[in-house]
RNA sequence: GGGCGAUUAGCUCAGAUGGUUAGAGCGCUGGUCUCACAUACCAGAGGUCGUUGGUUCGAAUCCAAUAUCGCCCA
């Protein structure tokens, strides 16, 4: 143990001690017979188990007949010390103040009123176990009767428990299941469901067993602790783990802090043989005051969670105001599983109030739990655990750490398969393969190239959107939402820069066109590609760093130690954006009707624009949408549209393809009639909203607005559409 | 028994403070070895948002009940 900490942890208990909160009681604890020790509420982890419920015959002391008890527990009946009722219960009120013989014990016990009784549960006669069971105990304080243990330490019966001692309670239950059945006091048996509590070590099931320990007092710790997280002086996030917190802190109990293990802090309490007299001290001590006897030291150690619960200062020099203890308490964050909310966050919660006077932390961020592809808890006796070292040898740890960032959404658990992690596999694939090119692009220079403004529409806009996609990593990390943060690295990274913007450049940096200049572009790039190595990096760090590596000019020798981006307004261009949204929806609108129709990857096409008052934009880009779209030239028009062709409408902006000897005419209306399907629906909903005057006398108006647009847009399209269906319509009529 | 959560495309899941024509990845269908990437590219199909009521001009989103599943605490 570390030095400063035992004295930590000693100073801790004393103060604890003499504030009485600490002290030393016979009470009904956790008893696991296999690890020979005390254990805490929270340590006992209750199963539901197939089980039985016993109907014994008690039979009375007076006269004849008998009560019926019904236990899951019958080996326990040896120590029983009384018989209870619900005093209300009509059927056995009137036997309160009688006594009944214990079968095989041949001892009267008495017939007791205690509310506690439930009359619906088994026979509503309850036998009464005060040193095996925590509620016998308490109905024991009530009526002041005797109290007898019957299992020892083993888990065996002892002596009290005549014939059955040194057998073990489990093969002892049996036993008196039979001698009962023999005597004709075993009424029934019936299958019974019940949590049986077992050891979290060794999975032991646990016996309730009164046993001298020592006890913190926790509701005046809790109460403070309630009030922290109440007042969000600590936040948990996802917000509803704060309920659960407040659930268990609400009923907290006093917790059993002893245990007789060899390992832990050992109790800083001594006892005089000689005299009786206990001492409670930071310091060794050896001889008693008084008596000037010998002191035995108790020889219990604390349960671990004990000293865990100081964690936060006494690992910054607490009970010495070193500097690290001002400098660093309280913490920023703890992240840690919901598993141990209470055993370890909710104890350095009440600690840190304790004996700093403030929280440890401001913010708790508790994790998801990976599980496997079905939902089921990995653990290695089912067999079902995914080794993360097995699967970063085959997938590598970028995709790895990625996928489960991905799958990080608040609250939920992480379902993980292979097949997923493929999929990051490939996107980190395409990072690399995207570096490569971009890089490629770059390297001419030993420098970064020099900071440029780019009138190139394409330039302008990735910048505008690496602007929005930075605020929004940024926030969503903020928010501790990481899978948001992840996806929207993920979409962006993807289907904008290395779909669009590396194919929309191309052109301009292998000099296919010389109109834009090439150096601003090559700047947009290497800023662009910077930021997205920035943004990846917490997430991906090693094809990051790979890359990073390899940018000419990079600011610091490693991206870990360079600046995470920061989100510049400057650069953000609305209207950039919708140009860009303008050529790419026509690009679109192009690929549409080749893909649909069959028209072959390797076939360039003709095509005509009505282009709205878009033209002179089009214009502009008309060498990148032939590049994309696989067209070997645009017409622009004004007047009438031509004749026989496929049509496509973006935004009032008709795009024709003659398809003469190309397309299936019929295979074209089929499209258009798809298409006019779906106008249809989405224009029914939007006008169901119009139609409505309630809708147009509350609706905010820029909602009505909007809506108002959309069907405009939609019937525009309508229109064009159902123009040039008419017209091939009529050429094959 | 008490508490918490989940239920959205074949599968796994996103959908802050109610206003979309409900999204993604995988899988599926059709087509491409187009000079970074076939771990890829292009196009497409697929959903009465568990059920029933309610609040509202408007509900996947809020409320109530109900069903199923899961977790936590007794």
């Amino acid at each position: 143990m570390d030095e400063g900490l035992s004295r930590a942890v000693r100073e801790v208990f004393v103060r604890l001690y003499n504030e009485g909160l600490i002290y030393r009681d016979n009470y009904i604890i956790n008893w696991c017979p296999r690890c020979k020790t005390a254990l805490s509420d929270l340590e006992a982890e209750h199963e539901e188990t197939n089980g039985h419920l016993y109907h014994i015959r008690y039979p009375l002391a007076e006269g004849t007949g008998y009560l019926t008890v019904a236990t899951t527990r019958p080996e326990t009946m040896l120590g029983d010390t009384a018989v209870a009722v619900n005093p209300d219960d009509e059927r056995y009120g009137k036997y309160v103040g009688q006594y009944v013989i214990l079968p095989i014990m041949d001892k009267k016990v008495p017939v007791i009123g205690d509310s506690y009784v439930d009359t619906s549960f088994g026979t509503g006669v309850l036998k009464v176990t005060p040193a095996h069971d925590l509620n016998d105990f308490e109905i024991m304080k009530r009526h002041h009767l005797e109290v007898v243990k019957v299992i020892d330490d083993d888990g065996k019966m002892n002596e009290n428990a005549v014939h059955y001692k040194g057998t073990d309670r489990f093969e002892c239950r049996e036993k008196i299941i039979r001698e009962l059945d023999e005597k004709g006091l075993l009424e029934k048996i019936e299958p019974y469901n019940l949590g049986v509590g077992k050891c979290y070590r060794c999975k032991t099931i646990v016996e309730p067993s009164l046993s001298l320990q020592w006890f913190l007092k926790t509701k005046p710790l809790a109460q403070p602790a309630i009030e922290a997280v109440r007042s969000q002086r600590v936040r948990i996030i996802p917000e509803m783990w704060e309920k659960v917190y407040f659930e268990w802190m609400e009923n907290i109990r006093d917790w059993c802090i002893s245990r007789q293990i060899w390992w832990g802090h050992r109790i800083p309490v001594w006892y005089c043989d000689r005299c009786n007299k206990t001492y409670v001290s930071v310091d060794n001590i050896d001889t008693c005051q008084d008596c000037k006897g010998k002191l035995r030291q108790e020889s219990d150690v604390l349960d671990t969670w004990f000293s865990s619960g100081l964690w936060p200062f006494t690992t910054l020099g607490w009970p010495d105001n070193t500097d690290d203890l001002k400098t660093f308490y309280p913490t920023s964050l703890l992240i840690t599983g919901f598993d141990i909310l209470f055993f370890w966050v909710a104890r350095m919660i009440m600690m840190g109030l304790k004996f700093m006077g403030d929280v440890p932390f401001r913010d708790v961020y508790i994790h998801a739990l990976v599980r496997d592809a079905e939902g089921k808890k990995m653990s290695k006796s089912k067999g079902n655990v995914i080794d993360p070292l097995i699967i970063m040898d085959r997938y590598g740890t970028d995709s790895f750490r990625f996928i489960l960032t991905l799958l990080a959404a608040q609250g939920r658990d992480v379902l993980l398969s292979e097949e997923r992690i493929e999929g990051t596999r490939n996107f980190v694939n395409k990072v690399w393969n995207a570096s490569k090119l971009a890089l490629t692009f770059l390297q001419d220079s030993e420098v970064a190239p020099e900071t440029k403004r780019s009138s190139y529409l394409p330039d302008v806009w990735i910048r505008s959107r690496t602007q929005k996609v930075i605020r929004e990593v940024t926030e969503s990390i903020n928010t501790y939402r990481f899978n948001e943060a992840a996806s929207s690295l993920y979409s962006f990274i993807w289907h904008e820069f290395c779909d669009w913007y590396l194919e929309l450049i191309k052109p301009n940096l292998y000099g296919k066109v010389k109109t834009f200049d090439a150096g601003a572009t090559r700047s947009v790039l290497y800023r662009t590609l910077t930021d997205i190595v920035k943004l990846l990096h917490p997430i991906m760090p090693f094809v990051t760093e790979e890359i990073y590596q390899r940018l000419p000019g990079r600011d610091t020798e490693s991206v870990m130690t360079s600046a995470f981006p920061l989100f510049n307004e400057a650069e953000l261009d609305e209207e950039s954006e919708a140009n860009m949204a303008t050529i790419m929806g026509v690009i679109d609108v192009v690929r549409n009707i080749r893909g649909e129709t069959g028209i072959a990857p390797n076939v360039k096409i003709g095509v005509v624009i009505r282009a709205n008052g878009r033209q002179s934009l089009l214009r502009t880009y008309e060498y990148y949408m032939k590049d994309l779209a696989r067209i070997e030239n645009i017409l622009f028009i004004d007047g009438n549209a031509p004749e026989h062709s496929a049509v496509g409408v973006y935004k009032g902006i008709e795009v024709f393809v003659p398809i003469e000897g190309l397309i299936d005419v019929q295979k074209e209306l089929g499209r258009i009639d798809k298409e006019l399907v779906k106008i249809h629906e989405d224009g029914e909903k939007i006008s169901a909203k119009l139609n409505n005057s309630a809708f147009r006398e509350k609706a905010p108006p820029e909602v009505i607005a909007k809506n108002e647009a959309n069907f405009n847009e939609l019937q525009e399209k309508r229109e064009k559409l159902i123009a040039s269906r008419k017209m091939l319509e009529s050429i094959t009529g």
